[in-house]
DNA sequence: CTCAAAATTCAACAAATTTTAAGCATGCTT
DNA sequence: AAGCATGCTTAAAATTTGTTGAATTTTGAG
């Protein structure tokens, strides 16, 4: 059985019995879980609560599910997994739920939905169970806390996300925007620069002074050799 | 969590809504994108952008899909993926007779989508994936790094997508020009000259002081000669 | 509200890359 | 072999890109 402390999902439905049911058997599988009945209220939880994942019904008076997967999907870092009744899906919906990262057909079983839910946090959250070893580098997300040869690094938050960005896509070559659009955000206004600021405070704490563990390729961006 | 950088997708769709929500999303996974809700529209963006990949919707006013992918194929490179609703199934086999790559049939998740770019970017072209193998030579376009016999080379962004090309058209003789145009661009103002300093700075780096590796044929180019 | 830590911006500096240009070498034609 | 065209080599100028330390602004805890 997989260990799910930690993991939390957010309920979004305007049919309190749906919502009741699906969240007590959450819960009982070890999610946290939040719920919602109302397309702002779902928003405003997310910030402050942060989900995994997001599960969210189409029809809902007021703001609609695909709405608030938009908005969703300005701030949060958050998987989303739309449900449509049937006869939503000839409908006007049609297409609408294509922002979402999954969409399930209502009446769904709740295995089905465990099922996706796991599918989605794997595939988004990968070094969200335990620790993940990357050569000399140990990243315990939990705890915020990456390891360097058995030392654990004194990280900022920022310098932390951009750490295990790097560490956790070691080999590639990362442009400066792409890290900008993934750690600081697709919508963050500023320069290229603070990236550059922040690879230098972190070669700084990993003592990399030759600039052999991230390397910079000019023009192109910057890559972490796991030797 | 796989970083794409450098692959460019254009997406045609009357409906706004859809268009954006496309768009954040390959935005967030690292795709260049650009947009279209109209036909015409689409095919002047493809004459500029030369998108690996055109997400095209059937049902459009004015000039349909089927027009668009029949235009796109004569002047670019690209692979067509097309949309349609459930309901214009029959067009499927239109779609894939007329050129079309891939299709989908609304409503589709995210996930769909990605798998579906990824797939079809794989096939057609290799070389921004994995290694590609060219005789003693391997590209590795995700790590800019292109290995000879085992040795990295340490090639500037320019000697870099130089040797890629000469290697990815080996055999073929290629007119400082036809380099030119490819390499630094068709609106490049400068001499031909440049492309001799560059080819001499790589046959250093590859040791071909008697340029059997990079072939100069005296007033129609060079060529890369695999053994 | 206050203060310190964190995040961001700025600008001077450093380094690598690109481009240019001039002279040299080589091969081709007559 | 002379003369010409084409390609080669080299080094220095111009440009681009990355680095750095410090200044400034923002944030969040107490």
């Amino acid at each position: 059985m997989q260990q799910l402390k930690g993991i939390k999902v957010l309920l979004v439905d305007d049919e309190p019995s749906i919502l009741q049911f699906l969240e007590l058997g959450l819960q009982n599988e070890g999610f946290e879980v939040q719920t919602a009945m109302e397309g702002m209220t779902a928003i405003n939880i997310a910030k402050e609560f942060h989900p995994h994942v997001v599960v969210l019904d189409v029809m809902m008076p007021g703001m609609d599910g695909f709405e608030v997967c938009r908005m969703l999907r300005k701030t949060e870092n958050v998987a989303v997994i739309m449900l449509t009744a049937r006869d939503e899906v000839e409908d006007r919906v049609k297409g609408l739920t294509i922002g979402a990262d999954d969409y399930m057909v209502k009446p769904f079983s709740f295995e089905e939905l465990l099922a996706r839910i796991h599918a989605r946090i794997r595939n988004q959250f990968p070094n969200l169970f335990g620790e993940v070893v990357i050569g000399p580098f140990r990243i315990d997300n939990r705890r915020k806390e990456i390891k360097h040869e058995d030392r654990v690094l004194e990280l900022s938050p920022t310098e932390y996300n951009l750490l295990e960005f790097l560490l956790l896509n070691h080999g590639l070559v990362l442009s400066k925007a792409v890290i900008l659009s993934k750690v600081w955000g697709y919508d963050f206004g500023g320069e290229e620069n603070i990236v550059e600021v922040y690879i230098r405070s972190l070669r700084d704490k990993l003592n990399d002074k030759e600039h052999r563990l991230i390397r910079t390729l000019r023009g192109s961006g910057y890559r972490v050799d796991i030797i």
